[in-house]
Formats: structure tokens, C-alpha cells, sequence
DNA sequence: TTTAATTTTGTACTAATTACAATTTTAAAA
DNA sequence: TTTTAAAATTGTAATTAGTACAAAATTAAA
């Protein structure tokens, strides 16, 4: 993704383009992870200096507001962020912490409505031992 | 459920019936909701005076263990806790706040492998607008 | 160039959670 | 019954994520 594909999205959803909001914009485009505020902060802050985190936390905030980006909160107490591209869901390993990101259908992420209630998002957390923990562990 | 009901669970599940923990487990099955620390202890406090907030969050991490509660992360910077009776998935109104058992199957929840990750728990939140919030805004 | 609006920064604060040692309770052994 | 050891509870202090807010800096418009 390139400079202008990122100025062009931000002018879509509204978001004036300062240079701190690019940086934290890109990260997850070139960091395809999970990141915690802390992550991010911690990582531009090289870049940038004179960086504030209550700029990555405002930074962040916004993003969610304009569905750039979606909250994980997945068995910790600390919000890790997730770039929103196609609708998937997340699984975490108990042992080595990773998040992977599952591109799975299910009826429930289609769902609009359930008992009356109008459904406006979904999150679903699958937790277990990864791939690579379960090979380790045979050994 | 009596007493020697839950005497019985805890026995089976090697937990010892500390007068605390009985409180504890007994504020759950009595108040069907989804309750954080605080509210525990709050309640709690009146009855059991000494009570310490170190042991409520002892308790309900020994509880969680033991697979009588799960943890619930909706949206929230508070952790709140989950009695688990049969499998069901949350449903949280932005508007009201309140959290909703949603007893609906799905194919994710019966799902015990994915991507050749092995699945131990399913976690599942829906957000939007209750039914009772909807009728208020249509009024 | 001036003005207003927006964004960033830095500090102080709050609130949830954890660490840990001291005390109390419980259960087992003598 | 008394002694001893183990486990649970308590209370305080510390940690940490996140928020509030005012001052400074930047940007855009008049």
C-alpha cells in the first residue's frame, strides 16, 4: 500500500492525514500483527521523538471510530488492535501467546439479528494450542 | 441449589469450601448476571465484613481454573464473569450496557481443530442494540 | 498575515489488577 | 488435646493501562 492509496483512504473516511496518523497507519500494513498501544508506541517513538502515547492512543481511538481498525480483547488486560481487511476471526495460543488471524465463515458473523437484538458486530476468539506448539510439545 | 449441592461441586472439582468461595459461588447462582470484581466485592462486603478484594480475585481466578466461570471481554477496560451452565455465547447493547446470554448454536462453537490449531475454548460477542433499547428509540 | 480550528504533547490522575508478606484458619499428626 | 504444617485470607503497596485536560504546535481558512 502505497503513500497516495493511504492518503486517498483517509480522505474517504475523513481522517486528516498529519504524520503521526500516517505512521501509526502504517505500522499495521507493514507489521502485519496485533499490536498493543504500547507496541506501536514503542516503535515510532524511534521514528518519531517527540511522540506522545495519548497521540497513539487518540490515533487509535479514531481509527476504530472509522472501522480502519477493530479491537482484540482476548484474555488479557490490555486492548491489542487489529487492521480490519476481510471479516475473519482470531485464535489465540495458550502457550506461545501468537494470535493468528482465521479466515473461517460460521452463520454467526453473517447474522444481523438475534432474539430481537440488532447485531452490529462480531467477535470471536478461539483459544487452544497452535500448530506449532502442538509439534513441539510431541517431540 | 442447596448447600450440599454446591459442597459436592466443589468437592469434585478439588476445590475446599472456604466460607469466601461458598459466598462467592453462591452470589452467582443467585444473581444470574455478569458481575466484575467490584460489584462481587461490593456485595459481598456487607455480609462477610473482613472480606478482602485480594481474595475475590483469588477466588474467581481458582473458579476460572476449575472451569466454573469463564472471564468476559466485551468492550470493556473490566474484566466481568460468566457462571458456565451450558455453552452459549454474549450478546452486549451499546446503549443500555447490559450483557445478554444468547443460548444459539453455531458451527464455530462445536469446533475443535481449525487450521490444524487445536480449539479448547470459544469465545463469542455480538454488539449492537437490544431489543428494548430499539422499541425506546422507536417511541 | 491574522485568526480559528485541529492536532499533538506532556503531565497528572484514576481505576483495575497484581505482588507479597503477615495473619488467620484449617486439617493432619503426634 | 496439643502441636505442627499447609493453605487461605487479609491489607498494603506497587504496577500498569488508560483517561483527562490544558498548553503548545500545527494546519487551514479568511
Amino acid at each position: 500500500m502505497k503513500k497516495e492509496e493511504i492518503l486517498k483512504l483517509f480522505k474517504e473516511k475523513g481522517i486528516k492525514p498529519s504524520f503521526q496518523r500516517v505512521e501509526v497507519f502504517k505500522y499495521f500494513i507493514e507489521n502485519k500483527t496485533h499490536p498493543s498501544v504500547d507496541e506501536i508506541f514503542k516503535h515510532l517513538v524511534k521514528k518519531i521523538p517527540t511522540l506522545s502515547i495519548t497521540t497513539v492512543y487518540n490515533t487509535l481511538k479514531l481509527f476504530c471510530q472509522k472501522k480502519l481498525l477493530s479491537e482484540i480483547l482476548i484474555e488479557e488486560n490490555q486492548i491489542k488492535f487489529d487492521f480490519i481487511e476481510k471479516p475473519h476471526i482470531h485464535f489465540k495460543c495458550k502457550k506461545c501467546e501468537k494470535i493468528y488471524d482465521i479466515f473461517k465463515m460460521c452463520s454467526i458473523i453473517k447474522c444481523k439479528e438475534v432474539n430481537g437484538h440488532k447485531v452490529e458486530e462480531h467477535h470471536i476468539y478461539l483459544i487452544g494450542t497452535c500448530k506449532e506448539c502442538l509439534l513441539k510439545t510431541k517431540k
